[in-house]
DNA sequence: TGCATCAGCTTGTACCAACAAGTTGAGCAA
DNA sequence: TTGCTCAACTTGTTGGTACAAGCTGATGCA
């Protein structure tokens, strides 16, 4: 006889629920004051319950509209092409990929100086505090925010690619505009970690609670030195991230879709 | 004039004061009983604060001990490593690498045959509800709950390589033994996701609120077919994985560590 | 018809009270 | 000294109340 607080009885019910489809995803949860009377509890203890599935993701609240199961559809990011080393096509691969997929892309942009926080100083082995040049874009998909990402360039490779500080666009990309001034680079090195959003990555990538984000960086590296740090952090119920390694194979040709 | 909700002030405060160090990794909160003083606040108003950064994954609480600032020791996973074409190493990897940070792992192990869920079926490209040998590993570092790895062999592989159904440790590795019959995996496709945990992963995983899981899926093939489908479950606040991806070059000599 | 208002639903915030249950250290007994 | 008990702390659970604030549809006025 393990009795289990009431609270997490409510969760574990309201959950298995949703699990089997009583509750599909999009639909809306009884209210809290039915649930209250559902389970014989107060309004307190079924908001305690209904806060545990917050948490965990499984639905979301607004105020005066109630408890809705959350939807989860997922973006694939294929990360070993994103940036083909040959054929280098950086951010173009975000617009091309979400076009291909019948979303309309939107970003703002933004370039500024700044120091090196230890993270990104240790990443391109400068001397932390030193300046790097930090360009920045915020993503939209169908206008719902999606990905934030920094790249930083370090002060000696700005001073050889005078570029990378201004403010505009730069048409051919910068992987294509560093490689024309004999800055190529040949490989990368990627981390991928997933943790709790701060308050501003909430508020940049609009999540409420429940959902984690993913965060993706990649140092580029020249013959020599490492050229750049780029810092992408990602909504962990939207996105997938992919790899593939080794030969391409029939993997790729037998998939019927 | 915007004036946040007293709870939030409280979260906001405390997140800041462990953010610049009042309150380091590892120490402990003052009761809520003090901040309910501090803050002019009901217990409750503190306790939601409080709860903020639970989600947040900045602290955690016990009952009887009170709330304590989490440490973040992050352990990195070599992914591209991990299972080198050429020489298969597989969970070996795991022990070696663990074990090269001084640190003790100790592992569960189990062998079973279970119809496929829809997510593998769709990786094996095998009918849904079709059978496969699940072989699955519920690993520790230092007693710490640490990932859990199961990966799935599709029938018709198991006719052929009978002792994948075999409860016992297969010694050279299961890449070496399917190789060694024939299978030989060239390549393999890696999806990376991250969300909150199940209560399933929660209680395996031991963790709690605010803790997000790392999601990690190694489809392998060979030539022709796909022969295995591993999902591995990390705790998201313990885990980085790494990628290294193009020429090995001079990134990894000039590392002074 | 068209628009503004409002009643009645929803969740959000904030307080109070009481008791359960885990942890620790002081202090007493063997 | 050793070991046990217990008081005094901590957070956990559950109940209650009241009002704020967001949303929706019905009502009624122009």
């Amino acid at each position: 006889m393990n009795k289990q607080p009431k609270y997490r009885q409510v969760a574990d019910a309201l959950r298995r629920e949703i699990d089997s489809g009583v509750y599909p995803p999009g639909s809306r949860l009884p209210s809290e004051a039915e649930l209250s009377g559902r389970f014989d509890a107060s309004r307190n203890t079924v908001r305690s319950g209904l806060n545990m599935l917050v948490s965990e993701g499984l639905i979301s609240s607004s105020q005066g509209l109630g408890y809705e199961v959350r939807k989860h559809e997922v973006f694939e990011l294929n990360a070993s092409r994103f940036e083909n080393l040959t054929f280098p096509q950086n951010g173009d691969a975000y617009s091309t990929d979400v076009t291909n997929a019948g979303r309309h892309p939107t970003q703002t942009f933004r370039v500024e100086v700044t120091p090196a926080t230890k993270y990104v100083a240790e990443r391109l082995k400068v001397e932390r505090e030193s300046t790097a040049v930090l360009r920045f874009c915020h993503r939209f998909v169908d206008e719902v925010p999606w990905s934030t990402q920094a790249t930083y360039y370090p002060d000696w490779l700005v001073k050889e690619a005078p570029r990378l500080a201004e403010p505009g666009d730069i048409a051919e990309g910068t992987t294509r505009y560093l490689a024309g001034i004999g800055v190529e680079q040949i490989g990368y090195f990627d981390e991928i970690a997933a943790r709790m959003p701060t308050p501003d990555e909430a508020r940049l990538l609009d999540i409420g609670a429940g959902v984690p984000v993913l965060l993706w960086t990649r140092t580029g590296y020249s013959a020599d030195k490492v050229i750049r740090c780029t810092i992408t952090t990602f909504r962990g119920d939207l996105n997938r991230m992919n790899y593939e390694i080794g030969t391409l194979s029939a993997r790729q040709e037998d998939d019927p879709q």
